[in-house]
DNA sequence: GATTGACTATATCAGTTCGATATATGATAG
DNA sequence: CTATCATATATCGAACTGATATAGTCAATC
């Protein structure tokens, strides 16, 4: 799925900033299973305004940058339900460096080992907090997808975020039972090599 | 991480050719937390080579290209080893565009919320069976890092395979545990507003 | 017996995307 | 009083993906 696609269901729960279509996919709705940066996403929404596929308001603002508040087409929104309806979803993708960066465990001090899983630890307990679909208030300002007017946030999204914060859980719970049995283990690896 | 640097690490578990590299992050070792493409491992491992950091035997085959068969230098082990201790690991990034997907449920066809879910799972279901480290027989012929001359997996792959199992098998139970709900849900959302 | 698709193997390239940087300003913290 | 962060848009080089080309083997399907 291309930024332009992304940036329509971005759109799809109303009126937005480009930067703040940043912010959905940084920390908002979609953070913990899709990614665009501004350098995507900014050239995105110049295409689909050229293609009418949004339109924009521009707010002048004192002292600021003027805002381009950005919102779907007809055609737009048509488009992105098509497009929903016909695209093949590409393959799943997790990338972790320091997953990778684990896999070496050996071959570096068992502090650094310590530290890795530890800070994959926090990044996980952070995360599964931020998920909670509950959590309107901090991006109220932000119209995101995924809330009806009375701020309920819909089905599909109370799955989807309910699916985040089992598989962060169960990183946690992971490393909470094996963690020390893993150090112990390289401390009798290293111990016998020497 | 750069593909450079994930080469450096795919030839710690001795010698491979460009193919064989991205069977392992296709298939092999490190398939299920980074990705590297043939386009990029292929001028990451011409690049390693005017640097020193890796160098090729090239085998003539009868009918076929010839094979470049990469092995590490002691530098590029240096220099690998050193990038480990040195390196502050990138963010985590997870994308699915079937996650995306199912945040839009409530337009469209309920068949189709369905059929992504089951997709997601099947996915999913296979993923943790490619994971299990005791799987050596079937890529035997690609010597891959992370087990030793008995074949038996070092202490960090099992950790890190252990930790992609317990996120698959999370998935797998909590949608074992929901998609009915949503369904249920999607259906009751549709009824409300028909 | 012929075509199709899958596997081994390297290589290139257009198009997409990331990450950093530039610009401008207010607010908050140290 | 000086960083740093947040808002807001825009651009660009470097990196990477995905598709394609080449070329042969092998198995299966029709």
């Amino acid at each position: 799925m291309d930024v332009r696609t992304l940036c329509l269901g971005a759109l799809m729960g109303g009126e937005a900033t480009g930067y703040e279509i940043r912010k959905m996919f940084e920390d908002g709705t979609f953070s913990h299973f899709q990614i665009a940066s501004l350098g995507s996403i900014y050239p995105a929404l110049t295409k689909l305004t050229q293609d009418g596929l949004v339109t924009f308001v521009e707010h002048e603002q004192e002292n600021r940058p003027d805002k381009k508040i950005y919102h779907l087409t007809p055609d737009g929104k048509r488009t992105f339900l098509r497009t929903l309806l016909q695209t093949r979803p590409a393959e799943d993708r997790y990338r972790s460096d320091i997953l990778f960066m684990l896999t070496f465990a050996e071959e570096m001090p068992i502090e650094l080992t310590e530290a890795l899983i530890d800070e994959f630890a926090a990044r996980h307990q952070m995360m599964s907090q931020q998920i909670d679909p509950e959590n309107t208030d901090k991006h109220a300002s932000t119209s995101t997808y995924g809330h009806d007017e009375n701020g309920k946030p819909n089905p599909g999204c109370c799955f989807v975020a309910g699916l985040g914060q089992a598989m962060c859980d169960a990183t946690l719970k992971f490393i909470k039972e094996n963690k020390q049995g893993l150090l112990e283990e390289l401390r009798n690896f290293k111990a016998n090599k020497s």
